[in-house]
DNA sequence: CCATCAGATGTTTACGTAAACATAACAGGC
DNA sequence: GCCTGTTATGTTTACGTAAACATCTGATGG
């Protein structure tokens, strides 16, 4: 900056006036800096930056893996709309979900140059830790619930399985089983219980739910137990992945989609429209959730004070031909 | 630091020198030290220290959309071996992949407190912005071909072509149809040549090549193109979102997978066992890739200029069931 | 018994920037 | 003609850290 300076013949705090765009510069002058700038090759430095300013313009991402569809695209609408507003994105990848992995990421995450953090995880993994974060750093958490503690942004999971629910029974099957998720998944538990509530809610039995971890193969080892009931008419499988695995099960063991079952999934992944047959399933808008987790941050950012309360970004049921009405004997 | 000394009653340096685990301290002072870091909650100011070392210890890593499965998992790779070697990543989204895109994405990285960047992208999109980088700033390119210019990491995607191509033939097919990527990208055009070349080097005719754009929906397209074709009984996809969408098209036109038809992805996600068939598929090592990367970004910190060269990792080809003999009439 | 040296700690300084304050030049009003 | 206010620019300082150098203490050996 100096060097800026002495070319263009300025103090070094002109440069940095022109540098941030400052109004009361003479045209002339900010010209001549901008030439000494581009024949220096000057860039400014965003260590010494930050360390005026005392801020980072930067938010961290906490979350478990990349494995799952729904954290990446929400991650990358987050990086997107970080850097709409200038903010960059420092990933931290929790290798395994244990408790000891997420506190050393949370106290790595100390010293890391970060105004703010979305967490993307498990709320059950999340409760020892709070107490390890820098107190003046924003918390907008993803996926999960703690709204009483922090700024929550989730999808609307309940709204969207009770559609889905609905959707089925009113096709006339009698009832609908649930291909769950993981049990510690706070997604998987939401999806499950909202199930529950719609098929209760309606007068309906609701069948011992069958678990699943995500993954396909875990579909297919489940889709294996419920072909082999010949009263499981329709299946609302708690995401895409493992309702591929089911679609093969039941493939395999000749029962029919939609002729013999339906089957919903959950999420909407961009292969559900090509799985065989293509898959009814509940939309989320990732990007949405990315976008109003940005937003919590930001704005936690403008005040002193943290927030909490939860905000629910809607889904839309997305009817491709795995669907039907029961075969009436 | 000012205010941990004071209360330790040591010098601020003495503080400095517990808080970078240096040697020739007192264990007693170490202890009173701590203690007083404790009792205030001090942090280091990562901004302070970047600015004093001249380096940030961290990685920029640019790529265009996390939409597809191999870079996600090659950031999630390169993520995770950065944190373990005490670097952090940033990442630096391309919304869409034009040249203007690209060059803001570099410019923006130019005043981002990065010491190294890893580029996830197409080369052609990366031409004209080699000069924009500050000079200092380390590059390795994944998955792309500038060996000439950069130091490159990518998967051998000749090899797993040719893998797939021969496995075809060793079969007994006479030749083998391709289902190429999009012309723009660097790696189609590998997989593509590849394919052509194991042909003719079988002495084999190869066929015109059918495009998609790496979704599924673009591999169904082709399929009803190649389902028409009766003399097509083995065909080479370039990844396997578009096998799968080969797949139902073969399907709705009555062409059984493998009895007509054999089929091969590429890439081998998480769910190419659950496809209908189970796919066979040639697997990419994309932790190893994004291993690789890191490590050569780290490398070429430590010395002074910069290195060009290609690292290739293998393949391996996974065998299913969507791949068997022809039926000879 | 003193020179020498190693270990432990303190002092000074600089990293690159921008806020706060200071200065200079000039225009307009009385 | 002088005071006032505005605009453009310069000077000083502090952000939090760590390298370089300085100092102090006590031990060892000739």
């Amino acid at each position: 900056m100096a060097d800026v300076a002495r070319l263009a013949g300025v103090s070094s705090q002109t440069v940095s006036r022109v540098s941030n765009g400052y109004a009361g510069v003479n045209e002339e002058t900010r010209q001549q800096v901008l030439a000494a700038m581009r024949e220096l090759g000057y860039r400014p430095n965003s260590a010494a930056r930050a360390l005026k300013r005392g801020e980072f313009r930067t938010i961290g991402v906490i979350t478990f893996g990349l494995s799952t569809t729904g954290n990446v695209r929400t991650l990358e609408a987050i990086a997107t709309s970080a850097a709409h507003e200038g903010y960059a994105v420092t990933l931290l990848p929790v290798a395994v979900p244990t408790q000891d992995e997420v506190r050393g990421a949370f106290s790595r995450l100390g010293e890391l140059a970060v105004d703010a953090v979305i967490v993307i995880l498990e709320v059950h993994l999340l409760d020892a830790m709070t107490l390890s974060l820098p107190p003046h750093i924003k918390v907008v958490v993803a996926d999960s619930d703690a709204g009483d503690r922090y700024t929550v942004v989730d999808t609307d999971q309940a709204g969207g399985s009770r559609d889905a629910v609905r959707y089925l029974l009113d096709l006339g099957h009698d009832t609908v089983w649930h291909l769950a998720g993981p049990e510690e998944s706070f997604a998987a538990q939401r999806r499950a219980d909202a199930w529950r509530a719609e098929l209760t809610g309606a007068g309906r039995a609701a069948p011992p739910p069958v678990r699943g971890d995500w993954s396909a193969e875990s579909g297919y080892r489940a889709g294996l137990e419920l072909a082999a009931r010949p009263d499981c008419t329709a299946v609302f499988a708690a995401n895409d992945q493992m309702a591929l695995g089911l679609l093969r099960a039941l493939h395999e063991r000749g029962r029919h989609v939609p002729g013999d079952v339906s089957v919903i999934g959950f999420d909407d992944i961009p292969e559900a429209g090509s799985f065989l047959p293509p898959l009814t399933t509940v939309h989320q808008d990732f990007a949405e959730v990315g976008r109003r987790c940005v937003e919590g941050v930001l704005r936690q950012m403008g005040q002193d004070a943290p927030e909490h309360g939860t905000t629910l970004v809607p889904t839309r049921l997305v009817v491709r031909d795995s669907t039907a009405g029961p075969r009436r004997p």
